[in-house]
DNA sequence: CCTTGACCATTGTGTTACCCAAAGGTTTTA
DNA sequence: TAAAACCTTTGGGTAACACAATGGTCAAGG
């Protein structure tokens, strides 16, 4: 399969494809006549096995470690359940944080409603976000 | 002040300072003797609304256009309300497509136990991602 | 007065996972 | 056979800084 096709196959793009090889993820050869990069079904199987670890919330660069792993005849198994283990808490502290977000547009938008839109004196920005508290400094220990 | 004072007022870095100075949110006079950069009250200000802008979600680039409509005298309110609104269903649907990873990777961790590591044969790496089902494509507008 | 440590400046690089443009060779197709 | 469609590599852009290197500046103590 030449990188177009892959591409396509997978539903990526050819941009996608090359970077993944690039990153050395993906290792085709080459057509000697013309030097396209030539992709096999392991390839394919490589990339689908990448696209679902992606959306595990691996890096490229874990996935290749991964990979690499296995190449060498290992069971990335255990890595790959202390990888997910690790970033699962980091999943969890950005959805609190988003959804503190969310609830603070919420709250800014619901607020404004019955705020004018603060005629500026060159002095006065935006009320709203001026007076604004800024989240405290939590402690946040790694 | 000069950069490190106002960095430790408002607890940024320096760099960050530098940084939104670069970006044009800042706009400290330079001191003739010796080329460093002076800022005075008026920059704290804005930095603060700049981190209170942050925390509502605005980019640089946001907060820029906000700070220089402000500048120009017109109350960027409606602005700031505008990309408010808009933004908001984007960290909604950030923050299910986030549970649903969460949720994945409690899956797969819980899933696991009760499987074995995949001795590695060459063709089978962690059959857990192998045979994780790729989300269907869905129809995501802008 | 001078040294030393704390600050300051600028420039360039790295981070993540790609996208896009440009310039030029190849293959396919009408 | 010529244009359309694809391939190649190189280099730059994205967001918001962090960090290192190099070199000038300043404040305090001896």
């Amino acid at each position: 399969m030449k990188v177009g096709e892959l591409a396509k196959t997978a539903n990526v793009t050819a941009e996608t494809v090359r970077h993944y090889t690039r990153e050395g993820l993906l290792s085709p050869v080459r057509d000697p006549d013309n030097g396209y990069q030539i992709y096999d079904q392991a390839d394919l199987n490589r990339l689908r096995f990448i696209q679902r670890a992606r959306t595990l919330g691996f890096s490229l660069r874990e996935i290749g470690e991964i990979l690499d792993h296995a190449d060498h005849g290992d069971s990335p198994c255990p890595m790959v359940r202390d990888l997910l283990a690790a970033r699962l808490p980091e999943i969890k502290q950005r959805i609190i944080e988003l959804e503190r977000l969310a609830e603070r547009m919420e709250n800014a938008l619901a607020n404004w409603s019955g705020m004018p839109d603060g005629a500026p004196d060159g002095h006065t920005i935006c009320r709203l976000i001026e007076h604004w508290n800024l989240p405290q400094e939590t402690e946040h220990h790694e």
